[in-house]
DNA sequence: CGCTGACCCTGACGGC
DNA sequence: TGCCGTCAGGGTCAGC
């Protein structure tokens, strides 16, 4: 489920438990995750002091003081708590003793997420393979028009495209592509670098605005038991086939591409 | 080469 | 009540 500003807010919520805490012990229930958890890189960082939490694009970074990291990715399911009884629920696949004695756990239904260990930051290979997510400076209109001037992909799957811009969802593609008044099925090379520039200004502002929302529920957020539990933003377009559009009068669409769905208004996007 | 679709996995939900 | 098909906000990669 988690889209960027999920992940932002998954971070914001355990970094105070977890930076400046070590790892006493992990326990993995079950490490057939996208990628099997390595128990045995996983000794490295036993004992080692946490250094920093970081996010980039849907990937959650722990950086040790000895140059290890820990990268997680939360994929469609996946989650972290932070619990201080240790209460185990299905689909609990790895849980952190931190010194604190608070356990942090992670729980993914289907197992499309994963749990990364790497010696050093160099080695986030899949970390290297993204483009940069829409908040870093180098994802400007220049950058992302030059990507896209030649391409016959929709802008939709462009914007899905990790490689070209990471930590857009489904979910925000739709809404992005609404906001800039842009049809999802309109080519790359037909994109013009105005467009650009407004799509990387609508991303800003619409994930901003969702993390923004995110971080209002924070408090009890992580508190013993609790599943962090996903919040939504006010949707124009996505899960609303069949309703009207908020800027015109026609239905707003629903289409797949990719093997994904996308919504969008026929009349107001072109 | 770039792009599309099949696939990984579990659970919820609607129709019959 | 149960069975079956469909769908879900993630990403990868074979094959066209």
């Amino acid at each position: 489920m988690p889209e960027l500003p999920e992940v932002e807010t998954t971070k914001r919520g355990v970094e105070p438990y977890v930076k400046n805490e070590t790892i006493k012990k992990i326990l993995v229930r079950n490490n057939k995750l996208r990628i099997p958890f390595n128990k045995n890189l996983a000794k490295k960082i036993i004992n080692v002091d946490i250094k920093e939490i970081k996010r980039r694009a849907k990937y959650i970074i722990f950086e040790f003081v000895n140059g290890y990291s820990v990268v997680i990715h939360l994929g469609m399911t996946g989650n972290l708590r932070v619990s201080k009884k240790i209460k185990y629920l299905k689909h609990d696949h790895i849980i952190f003793y931190l010194s604190s004695g608070n356990v942090l756990i992670y729980n993914d239904v289907r197992r499309f997420g994963l749990i990364q260990i790497y010696k050093t930051k160099e080695s986030y290979f899949l970390l290297d393979n993204n483009g940069p997510d829409p908040f870093e400076k180098e994802a400007n209109a220049d950058y992302l028009f030059s990507r896209i001037k030649n391409s016959t992909a929709s802008i939709k799957s462009i914007l899905l495209n990790h490689k070209i811009i990471s930590g857009i969802g489904n979910i925000y593609a739709s809404e992005i592509l609404f906001a800039t008044n842009i049809s999802p099925t309109r080519i790359g090379k037909k994109i013009s670098y105005d467009e650009c520039k407004n799509i990387l200004i609508e991303s800003k502002k619409i994930l901003r605005k969702a993390i923004k929302a995110g971080g209002t529920t924070l408090n009890d957020y992580f508190n013993a038991e609790s599943k962090p539990g996903y919040f939504k933003i006010q949707l124009k377009v996505y899960g609303r086939d069949g309703e009207k559009c908020k800027s015109c009068k026609s239905n707003i669409s629903k289409i797949t591409q990719s093997n994904r769905s996308t919504y969008y208004c026929k009349e107001s996007q072109n």
